[in-house]
DNA sequence: ACCTTATAGTTCATTACTGAACTATTTTTC
DNA sequence: GAAAAATAGTTCAGTAATGAACTATAAGGT
């Protein structure tokens, strides 16, 4: 297990004053955006660790079912392999790997393209739609839980805050420098 | 590469359509929940393999970055294995192996302790300190930028927001049921 | 004091992912 | 319309993480 299932809320806050100890030696950081960005990576890993562990029980861990729930959103249920990784950004490498395990399990099919030879068509199998239709459902009442405590106003303003700071992701090029 | 540099703006546009017709389908489905947890998720793993990406060419990786940063801010640089897995969320398997790292790469000391025979411990080197004091400044205005579009009022509403999510986790048993 | 239980760190086998190299096609360019 | 460049999917080798099993030490209960 990873960090013995410790609450969440401790972990922020222990991230919080090793951030302040950590500024206290380097007076210039920028601590609040630490704490935003750590807090951000800690929601979204706590989130796919637990979705995880409730997947595996089906045979699936968080990255087939993404791949699964692309193409049961897709038009007619079908997608190219090179799309697909597009979407659940992830490497065309791992989304051949991901496409064997789906077809072993019956969940999708695999079939040359007739336009284009390069390319490979996945298609959902009823097999897939009826499981997506099982698993998701009872995914629920756990995300309406989880934001419970929010109205509609502040999941807005979440929201918007959110899509800010992708906008500013985009602006900003990380790679460079150092 | 993951998903070929797209930008996150798109990847989110994609996100919110995706989930919008796999609303059609599944008309219960609480999809603004929905988007903002896969948003907080793409919004973590984008910082982390940006990260990660940087500290490759110090011949880090972002765990043991973290790794290292804990024990910067620890009193006197030193914890022990157990407590650093608690704080960066990992296992104490992996603790060993990132220790095994730091430890070739002179970055950090590993002795055993000497009031409890099972421990160790793990303790930054003045090599260690000197890294940490030449790879974090340049990230300063990478995270200032990130967050440059945010006034102090919208930061602490983020902060305010994701503190609320990380309670609800707590609150949720996510592991229950199906 | 002794037996049980818990904790710390490691090793080993397994899972999941990536990038580079390769083959087969399609598209572009001149 | 042929050569060059780009794209699609796969295979292979390597990296990073996990859980279970093991050894050693410490703490608790009676």
């Amino acid at each position: 297990m990873t960090g013995h299932d410790r609450p969440l809320t401790a972990r922020v806050e222990a991230l919080r004053e090793g951030v302040r100890r950590v500024n206290a030696k380097l007076p210039d950081l920028p601590a609040r955006e630490v704490v935003l960005m750590r807090m951000l990576c800690l929601l979204g890993w706590e989130f796919t660790t637990n979705l995880d562990r409730r997947l595996r029980k089906h045979g699936l861990n968080d990255t087939d079912f993404r791949t699964l729930m692309v193409l049961f959103s897709s038009p007619d249920g079908m997608a190219h392999p090179s799309d697909l990784c597009h979407l659940v950004t992830l490497s065309r490498t791992n989304m051949t790997r991901i496409g064997d395990v789906l077809v072993a399990r019956g969940l999708v099919t695999r079939t040359p393209s007739l336009e284009d030879r390069r390319r490979i068509v996945m298609r959902i199998t009823a097999k897939g739609e009826a499981l997506v239709r099982k698993l998701v459902p009872p995914l629920y009442p756990v995300l309406t839980a989880l934001f419970a405590d929010f109205g509609v106003r502040e999941k807005r303003q979440l929201e918007a805050l959110l899509l800010r700071l992708a906008a500013a992701f985009d602006a900003v090029d990380f790679r460079k420098e150092s």
